[in-house]
RNA sequence: GGGCGAUUAGCUCAGUUGGUUAGAGCGCCGCUCUGAUAAGGCGGAGGUCCGUGGUUCGAAUCCACGAUCGCCCA
């Protein structure tokens, strides 16, 4: 039975990642460790919602990943933490996503359908992507208490942020705004500044050039640019640059003089000449513009960077249109409905959409002679951010909340929190400064109901709580079985001011709301008594098990120590609760932001369905496995867009070969050899150490506090690259080094290279759990029956004195040999050839190795010291120490230097350009010519000459090793086992070879060499 | 128009207190090891560190201005 289990030549992540998590659900590790971890020290996360209406996309798994990582980490460091996963229920996108599945598309066929039923689907969509997202997060490794999810929609959240917006009704901030906002046509309400973002498209629109003729100036007209034909209609203003100046073109037409500079014009104005003028409109005839008087009004912010420096103004169909029609008493004409079509009063258009009026617009344009030009443009446009409708500007009322006292409270805020990478802090601001009033009201269905109860009184009712709402109601109770339309429209309350029955309005809540109000309503702020299960209310009941908290809870959680979310948070989540928070507390809800940029193609572009390019959560953890996409995530540095895919994916793996190989070899020969290991070893070895062992349990110290700085700056990318380095290290210099102790039974090499890599392992699983935590199990945990079972169960391994020195030394023999491998390349002659004689110069750190470096060089004498007889020097200034010393005087010394313009004297001070520069402040390097027997190299003062005459005694040794090389080549060919012994043959050329007959077979585990009547080296099992 | 970033090898990107000859991976060429083996190692070619100016003994790094790209706001 041997000790680990044989590693296959490769991992199989999928299926190792698997076991592992049947593992973890077999033996109750993560329940263990939150259990050990109980009490301690807390570290607070807080979980931003996922909207459980999709399964996840790769992009979910980068932020998912992170937020893991760090948690993971903490719990090793014995942190106490909550573990809560959030998923947002309500709003647009799940409406979006029902509607698609029913084939509804209007908000009439949704109100046909039935809110109730509409409000059913709703909510089974939440529970059935709810529990996708749980599976995908789990397979990702994401340890969450997945029974415990908060709900954005049950009741206690919605009473929450009810119970803000009774807080901010007291503050006087809420109020209904009158104002042009952008409108979706399709889903039928406007959107929030904060939903504008990041929903432009590029796209066609016509593009017209319109006259409108001047009254009392025959011949005259102004002329205009529109890209939007269906405003049109309900012009009621042109507007010019007061200052700019005009030109009349002898067509008739005013148009800007700087926007046509070649044109001729039969006379010129000042824009505020004109102001003033009456115009006759494009439609006066329609009802809606009957008693209209359209005019020229001044607007210094008329562009002369395109169109034709006239503006058209429609106030209720744009939203500097709207602002204008105040400054200017400007009658305000509605054309469109909430759906997008034309009101009554529109004539011919009534009815129809904004696209569909933009044809007869032109035809009755053009058939009245003021179409100048009618052509197309291309530009980028807003849509709907949900349904890619181009959106439209409407006049609508909408509730508010005013920024104007929050703002500078919220910047003080932000001024507290830690932001990584530190420059989104600035962004932040920049959101902060900029920010608008807070849209919060949507005309649609399955969201939060806002608790207005405006009354004819003029009393505005907010209600601020469920009992509230039981106490004033007068009717509608009965029915109420969650806070959702349409049953909460069925109750009435009592107007607290006349007493009479009012009713809500029917808006309901912005998404961001919900998601806003977790730090207070998961945390129980406020809360006098625990609740068991009392988060699950209303439409999440039966969903989750988890609990209304108490306030000393909320105080013991909030703030949160640390939150993670991708950069459009921003405006988004990091600014809703901080809106929030900051309302009901004054302060910032959370400590630390980690946020990170977006995630892309392979190739850079952006992941689209519609463009074959995108990955989704399940097939990216199917076919590349969870630890390379987790590696991929944490490599990157987060304020960089993430490049996606498969090619990447690949790399990964072969680069997690090495790892994988290192801990291959050493479970090969432990169990050859027996090796058993102690657990106790990883709290410190006490072994006999040669060495490089001792170099290794530094390089594995070093690596621990390189870790553990990175994750305590929550710097992922810093971690993978401590890593990285460090098992390149492992492999390529110590087993490389120490190969052949391996073959033997040399307990300090075992036990030294085992403890390095289960250290490793543990440093590194928080980005790697399944393969952390499947090398912990055969290493160490399987073997060593007083080891924890999980490597997330052994604690935090503290990294202890880390012998700088030593790593200095090794640092610089491997510089040395880097160098030696150099010369002896410039030479021609093969590695595998001895050679005599080494001399080494500029490294005394090295001098106590000199047996490895010539073993490392195949040389049979490594000398230190004199390589001038060699080689000519240079001296360098050491820049550090002669800059401040010399000044300005430093690049004249610098230029003599470099032109061998110095003496030396007795005491090896070197005489420079009038100064005296002692040898610690100069660094020597090597150069030049040393004749045909001495190849050399030389880097940043350290030189290397080695000798490349050969000798018999040599030659016959490079022979040797060519011949074994050979039979081993033939062990391979063969197909033998690493430990099969071998008979071997040897042609009689070969005689000469004889005195090395023990190495050879040595090396070659041969039991018997003899030499025969052969042309080749034959060679056969024994 | 304002804000925030980015610009480093053919490609993708590291490079947080300013320090000597600027790095990695991939790709390319050559060599090499062969008991990690459809890997590994070494070497080479390839760089005006976007430009200009400034601070400094010294700038990829700090400052100013400009260019280009991206993101956010107006």
């Amino acid at each position: 039975m041997p000790v680990f289990r044989p590693l296959p030549s490769v991992p199989d992540h999928d299926a190792l990642e698997l076991e592992v998590l049947e593992r973890w659900k077999r033996e109750g590790t993560f329940d263990e460790l939150r259990a050990r971890n109980s009490g301690g020290p807390t570290f607070s996360f807080m979980d931003g919602p996922i909207t459980a209406n999709n399964p996840m996309a790769a992009h979910h798994c980068w932020g998912r990943t992170l937020k893991d990582v760090f948690q993971r980490y903490k719990a090793m460091r014995g942190f106490d933490q909550r573990y809560q996963n959030g998923f947002d229920c309500q709003g647009l996108w799940v409406e979006v996503g029902v509607e698609r599945d029913l084939g509804l598309n209007s908000k009439k066929e949704i109100e046909e359908y039935g809110l109730a039923e509409f409000a059913e689907r709703c909510k089974e969509r939440v529970a059935q992507y709810g529990e996708v997202i749980t599976e995908q997060s789990k397979r990702l490794g994401m340890w969450m208490d997945w029974d415990n999810d908060y709900y954005t929609f049950s009741d206690t959240n919605i009473e929450y942020i009810w119970r803000f917006l009774e807080r901010v009704h007291d503050n006087g901030w809420l109020y209904v705004g009158h104002r042009s906002v952008e409108w979706c046509p399709r889903c039928g309400t406007s959107l929030s500044q904060h939903e504008l973002i990041n929903s432009y498209e590029e796209l066609t629109h016509p593009s017209l050039y319109v006259r409108f003729p001047l009254r009392d100036r025959e011949g005259e007209s102004l002329v205009v640019w529109t890209t939007t034909p269906w405003t049109l209609p309900a012009n009621v203003a042109a507007a010019v640059k007061p200052d700019a100046e005009y030109g009349l073109r002898a067509s008739g037409d005013w148009v800007a003089v700087a926007r046509y500079p070649e044109d001729e014009f039969v006379r010129r104005a000042r824009g505020e000449e004109l102001v003033g003028l009456e115009y006759e409109g494009p439609f006066d005839e329609l009802p809606a513009q009957a008693g209209i008087v359209h005019r020229v009004i001044p607007w210094d912010d008329v562009t002369l960077e395109d169109g034709t420096g006239i503006v058209h103004i429609a106030p209720g169909a744009g939203a500097e249109d709207f602002e204008l029609s105040k400054v200017h008493d400007l009658p305000v004409l509605a054309p469109i409905d909430e759906a997008g079509r034309f009101y009554g009063d529109y004539g011919e258009f009534e009815g129809r959409s904004t696209e569909e009026v933009e044809k007869p617009v032109v035809v009755e344009l053009e058939r009245r002679g003021r179409l100048v030009e009618h052509g197309s443009i291309t530009h980028r446009y807003p849509v709907c951010w949900r349904c890619a409708t181009p959106l439209v500007f409407r006049i609508a009322d909408d509730w508010l909340i005013s920024c104007d006292e929050i703002r500078d409270q919220m910047l003080a805020a932000n001024a507290t929190v830690e932001w990584t990478p530190a420059f989104y802090s600035k962004r932040m601001d920049d959101w902060l400064r900029n920010m608008g009033d807070w849209n919060i009201s949507r005309r649609r269905y399955f969201g939060l109901p806002l608790p207005f109860y405006p009354c004819a009184c003029g009393r505005l009712n907010v209600v601020g709580s469920l009992d509230e709402l039981r106490e004033r109601a007068t009717a509608g109770l009965v029915q109420l079985q969650e806070l959702h339309r349409p049953w909460i429209d069925e109750v009435t309350i009592r107007c607290d001011s006349c007493g009479e029955d009012v009713r809500r309005v029917p808006e309901v809540g912005d998404a961001w709301l919900d998601a806003g109000i977790v730090p207070f309503s998961t945390l129980g702020w406020e809360n006098d008594e625990w609740v068991e299960g009392g988060h699950a209310t209303g439409a999440a009941r039966g969903l989750s098990g988890a609990d209304l908290p108490d306030h000393a809870y909320w105080e013991k959680w909030f703030p949160a120590d640390w939150v993670s979310e991708m950069r459009e948070q921003i405006r988004l989540w990091f600014y809703s609760q901080s809106f929030m928070s900051v309302t009901l507390t004054g302060r910032s809800p959370y400590n630390a932001v980690l946020t990170y940029e977006k995630l892309l193609d392979e190739t850079g572009r952006e992941m689209h369905r519609s463009w074959g390019n995108s990955i989704d959560a399940a097939e990216a953890l199917d076919s590349m496995g969870a630890d390379v996409m987790r590696w991929m995530f944490c490599e990157q540095v987060p304020s960089q867009n993430l490049k996606f895919g498969y090619g990447p994916a690949n790399e990964i793996k072969r680069r997690l070969l090495t790892l994988w190989n290192s801990v291959a070899f050493l479970v090969t020969y432990a169990n050859i050899e027996s090796f058993r290991p102690r657990y106790a070893d990883l709290a410190g070895l006490d072994a006999e150490l040669k060495p490089l062992d001792r170099w290794l349990v530094a390089r594995t110290q070093q690596l621990l506090r390189e870790a553990e700085q990175e994750y305590e700056r929550y710097w992922t990318p810093g971690v993978v690259r401590a890593f990285d380095a460090f098992v390149d290290d492992l492999s390529n210099w110590y087993i490389r080094r120490s190969r052949r102790r391996f073959y033997s039974d040399d307990d300090a090499a075992f036990r030294t290279l085992w403890h390095a890599v289960a250290q490793a392992s543990r440093a590194i699983a928080p980005v790697l759990p399944f393969l952390a935590e499947h090398l912990w199990q055969n290493l160490v945990a399987d073997p060593c029956d007083d080891a924890p079972r999980s490597v997330f169960l052994a604690p935090w391994p503290e990294a202890g004195e880390v012998d700088e020195q030593l790593l200095a030394e090794v640092a610089a023999v491997r510089r040395v040999v880097e160098l030696g491998r150099q010369a002896r390349s410039t030479s021609g002659i093969k590695l595998r050839q001895p050679l005599r004689r080494l001399v080494v110069e500029g490294a005394p750190s090295a001098e106590g190795h000199a047996e490895e470096i010539a073993e490392e060089l195949r040389v049979k004498e490594v000398t230190f010291g004199d390589a001038k007889s060699f080689v000519r020097f240079r001296v360098k200034p050491d820049l550090r120490k002669l800059g401040p010393k010399l000044g300005p005087e430093l690049p004249k010394v610098r230029s003599a230097l470099e032109t061998f313009d110095f003496e030396q004297d007795d005491e090896g001070n070197f005489l420079v350009a009038g100064h005296t520069l002692s040898q610690d402040e100069v660094l020597i390097d090597k150069t030049g010519p040393a004749g045909a027997e001495w190849a050399h190299a030389q880097d940043d003062g350290v030189t290397v000459a080695v000798d490349t005459r050969l000798d018999p005694e040599l030659e016959l040794e490079g022979r040797v090793y060519d011949l074994i090389h050979r039979l081993n080549s033939m062990r391979k060919d063969a197909g033998l086992e690493l430990t099969d012994r071998v008979r071997v043959t040897l042609p009689k050329s070969c005689a000469e070879l004889e005195r090395h007959r023990e190495w050879i077979a040595r090396e070659v585990l041969a039991v018997e060499i003899r030499f025969g009547d052969v042309h080749q080296p034959q060679l056969e099992q024994a």
